[in-house]
RNA sequence: CGGGGCGUGGCGCAGUCUGGCUAGCGCGUCUGGUUUGGGACCAGAAGGUCGAAGGUUCGAAUCCUUUCGCCCCGACCA
């Protein structure tokens, strides 16, 4: 076969949905399933999304929450008691009709045994855990309860995307309550740092805080705040979420609790979420076009060490070496982990092999010969910048943390830059509009980025944005207030908001 | 749910308009050999009731009818 210049085809440029999709294929994530909308997330995939798991639950723990499990089946009654939550999931629900099979008139097989009530696929658990919340809270001394729950739910999309955008995803899902207002917010807002301290440092993926205009709020919610991030075609991707949810669900639900002063008052909830979604913004923001990049701290393995031999003398004398290598290497604390080392034995072309693990993003790659145990040295590869050379093998074995923390914030750098280059504040309509449309509109090249605009909430300003398929991703935290004009509108106002296209 | 496209060995496709030898090709897989600090080469092999059902015909992957599924573009959305 002859030799290509990249391992992924097409690359971002010439096609970067295509290449997405090329990437999870190459990487050997995951696939598509039998099962429309649904995916198979394959053992590579699903470890990285173990190490999210892992990262993000110490997170909840170490402030102060608690896994539990709730059913995932829905009463449909529950689904109806929060008027503008069943309009948000109503059109995307997954239904239960039926208990039972029997056979029909073909030899197949029928559903049988109407349920009196069908039961809902949780899209998301707010009301089958705020009915258990009801139970629990009766006295101020119950609260708060900071309850987290790892699981799947179904959303049924129309149009899926891998990891993006499937019927069927994995999250976590927050869900706490509170005597008052003051924490709730607190508490929403410490959920929106936790997710912004791991996607920027073990993400290694540069986010925006700030909180959803009404147009963006999750059904029910008060209010909805967001982390947001660019991914390399300067789309916007909305990375998790943490909502204040005041006491809508607390009156929809009666969660009420009596007071030190004995007055019986409802409480302030929260829920907060992120997904497997985030596997998709890891291959979006540091793929390149020879497959996946990870960072490090959620790579699955951050070292994979290729024995190279020819004879049966060579083999067990470079096995050995890679053996001791890879235990002195294990042995290491790597952020609180030990380091993921593996020595790969198949026996395979060494090219073949090696294109093998750079598609699927090993951070670093050894490759030890004879010619390295003569001189006492390792030929080392990083997978970000493609660096690669010999090694003295004590001076690496010395420095290798430092490496990968090296190549952690190689990748954030690198993040960083591309969302500075692509975002700049806007102030007419006019050079909005051109920013966000194509140069070439019959095959669109990557174009647009974060736009800071001057704007009022309103349904106008919403209305206009679809029109040129830009979303409003947030009001970002922290920001200067001035004055400026509305760039929709007109009207004068001091808040701006970051626009751009999203997945 | 509207518009377009596609179902042919594990994967990617050709063949369909104009029906006709034993349904091809590339990649992958397996076996043997040669190679070996690099996504190798040679030889051989396995693997398909052409999405499904019905019809037309001496003869159907190809024509007709029905049906199922998937993909893309919209609308909707984490």
């Amino acid at each position: 076969m002859a030799k290509q210049k990249t391992a992924i085809e097409p690359t971002r440029a010439e096609d970067y949905p295509e290449w997405y999709q090329a990437v999870i294929k190459a990487a050997d994530m995951a696939e598509n399933s039998d099962v429309r909308g649904c995916m198979v997330i394959k053992p590579w995939g699903y470890g990285i999304w173990e190490n999210m798991q892992k990262a993000l639950d110490a997170k909840f723990k170490a402030t102060g929450h608690e896994n539990a499990y709730f059913p995932l089946f829905i009463p449909l009654s529950f689904l109806e008691k929060e008027a503008e939550h069943v309009d948000g999931f109503a059109k995307e629900c997954a239904v239960v009709t039926h208990h039972r099979l029997e056979p029909n008139e073909s030899g197949g097989l029928k559903p049988a045994g109407q349920l009196e009530e069908p039961l809902v696929v949780r899209p998301t658990s707010e009301t089958i855990i705020g009915a258990a919340f009801s139970r629990w809270v009766q006295s101020h001394r119950d609260l708060p309860i900071l309850i987290n729950q790892w699981c799947n739910v179904v959303r049924w999309e129309l149009r899926t995307r891998m990891f993006l955008r499937t019927a069927e995803f994995l999250w976590q899902e927050g869900h706490t309550v509170h005597a008052t207002s003051e924490e709730a917010w607190i508490e929403t807002r410490r959920m929106l740092d936790v997710y912004a301290d791991f996607a920027e440092n073990h993400m290694a993926m540069p986010v925006i805080k700030g909180e959803k205009t009404s147009g963006e709020r999750f059904p029910g919610a008060v209010s909805t705040l967001t982390i947001e991030a660019m991914m390399q075609d300067r789309k916007a991707l909305q990375s998790g979420t943490s909502h204040f949810l005041g006491q809508n669900f607390a009156k929809a639900q009666d969660i009420k609790f009596q007071s030190e002063t004995e007055e019986v008052r409802y409480a302030w909830t929260t829920s907060w979420g992120l997904s497997t979604r985030m596997v998709g913004a890891l291959i979006m923001t540091h793929g390149d076009d020879d497959g996946l990049v990870l960072p490090p701290r959620l790579a699955p393995k951050q070292i994979v060490i290729m024995p190279i031999f020819k004879t049966d003398d060579e083999k067990s004398r470079v096995l050995s070496y890679c053996e001791t290598l890879q235990r002195e290497l294990a042995d290491q604390n790597y952020h609180g982990q030990p380091l993921e080392v593996v020595v790969d034995r198949r026996d395979m072309r060494g090219g073949e092999k090696k294109w093998f693990h750079i598609k699927r993003g090993v951070p670093i790659r050894l490759e030890i010969g004879p010619r390295d145990i003569n001189e006492n040295k390792v030929f080392f590869a990083r997978r970000d910048t493609g660096e690669s050379g010999s090694l003295d093998r004590n001076e690496f074995v010395k420095s290798v943390i430092t490496i990968l923390d090296n190549i952690q914030q190689t990748l954030y750098d690198r993040a960083l830059k591309l969302r500075q280059e692509n975002s700049r504040e806007i102030n007419s309509l006019e050079e909005f509009i051109e920013f966000f449309t194509p140069k070439n509109l019959q095959r669109p090249e990557i174009h647009g980025g974060f736009a800071l605009c001057p704007f009022v909430d309103s349904p106008e300003v919403t209305e206009i944005c679809k029109q040129h398929k830009v979303t409003i991703r947030c009001i970002p935290f922290n920001q200067e207030k001035y004055p400026g004009n509305c760039i929709f509108t007109g009207q004068k106002t001091v808040d701006r908001a970051i626009f751009a296209k999203a997945y």
